[in-house]
DNA sequence: AGGCTAGTGACAGTCACTGACAGTTGACAA
DNA sequence: TTGTCAACTGTCAGTGACTGTCACTAGCCT
């Protein structure tokens, strides 16, 4: 924007020491390990005072998830827009498959993708940073619980059928993502796939009779 | 039991410290909050030093969950012990409302239930302990993942219907959990019912229309 | 130009946690 | 009973995350 850079050297300033902060984070992160790697480390890496780091981050955490949120907010914004017709899961699925393109492309303005994926497997691989994605991912599933809600005209406390929805994708998603980060093809397209093969396997896995198939 | 106490005094000293610790440590915890009690309190109020409270806890989080893992071995005992023929999720489904009497039972050995039950909404209202209960919800389903697909002879790894309908069926006790924590009637029967009302709903939450009912 | 204030660095302090070392005390054999 | 061994514990020092304070620098605005 046009605006933004031009509203002061002082925001474009601010601007400059968070993306350093951010970048020197992640990739301290994922080269030594999140443990490993002090505050310190990434003050000087950065080339500011450790002081600053936390002016612009709440912890070490914040800045592995700093990105993770765009993506998030993205994926809520994705399941605001489906049609209202579509059946409650269906719109789920249809807004991450549909998503994670410009979700891409929303992260790539911030920081390089590949450096994003690679955050992506340090959050899973770091036990301490896999619970608090953990946790975030469960508040958002409140948030998307009430938007399903609000679609289909119904009381989240009264109906428990748009929080179970919900749990059901996440918890699915969860198990997607996991499978995804160990596997070899850290693609879009292999991530998608994952995705439709599990969704798919919902059905089934409820059923009584597994043998039948 | 007879062979435990006739086991050594020194034994006995030590399961002496460690219930003093945690009993300690999970009344602080409950009155005052889990961040605002420091380690050097814990171990006034049980009468050692702080180093010896780390030499029976890996740290704060340790002894919240101390007795969160007790019930959490006890449910996979209780699925493991339903008959091969139930499916799937009919058999999680009855190991927790049946698990529940023997649970309660094993932790009062322990410490007072209610002061269990204190510290199960500690750790709902805590962000750091819930998201440490997560992380721990999550490898405990990937442990019945590897059980359910044991009772049906399947590969966890070739087929997604394991892990996604564990996922399922954690994605509804956690929602679960958050209301029981949440409501007034903190019982194990409101608890059972809460469940089988939430586990009912998976059916219906996955219907293409949900305005029919 | 000069005052205002956001942003920063330097410093001190708290708290979780760890390693090292020495003292104490049950356990167990002589 | 006694002496030795190993387990348990306390003390001390140190690291690293995080916070409060204060003085200072540098954009901003009149």
């Amino acid at each position: 924007m046009e605006t933004a850079s031009r509203r002061g050297l002082r925001e474009r300033k601010k601007q400059r020491t968070r993306d350093a902060l951010l970048r020197a984070a992640l990739e301290l992160f994922t080269t030594k390990g999140y443990e490993a790697t002090t505050v310190d480390e990434i003050a000087e890496a950065a080339d500011v005072s450790q002081r600053t780091f936390f002016r612009y981050f709440a912890g070490k955490e914040d800045a592995v998830f700093f990105v993770q949120s765009l993506a998030e907010s993205h994926f809520v914004e994705a399941v605001r827009a489906r049609p209202a017709h579509e059946a409650p899961l269906e719109a789920l699925r249809q807004a991450i498959l549909e998503g994670w393109d410009s979700i891409g492309e929303a992260v790539e303005e911030i920081i390089p993708t590949e450096l994003h994926l690679r955050a992506y497997r340090l959050i899973e691989s770091t036990p301490a940073l896999f619970a608090t994605h953990l946790r975030r991912s469960a508040e958002l599933e409140e948030d998307i619980a009430r938007i399903i809600a609000d679609r289909e005209g119904l009381d989240v406390d009264a109906d428990p059928r748009p929080r179970v929805a919900v749990a059901v994708f996440g918890g699915v998603m969860r198990v997607t993502e996991r499978l995804w980060c160990a596997g070899q093809d850290i693609t879009v397209e292999a991530l998608r796939e994952l995705t439709a093969w599990h969704l798919d396997a919902v059905g089934p896995a409820l059923a009584e009779k597994w043998r039948t198939n």
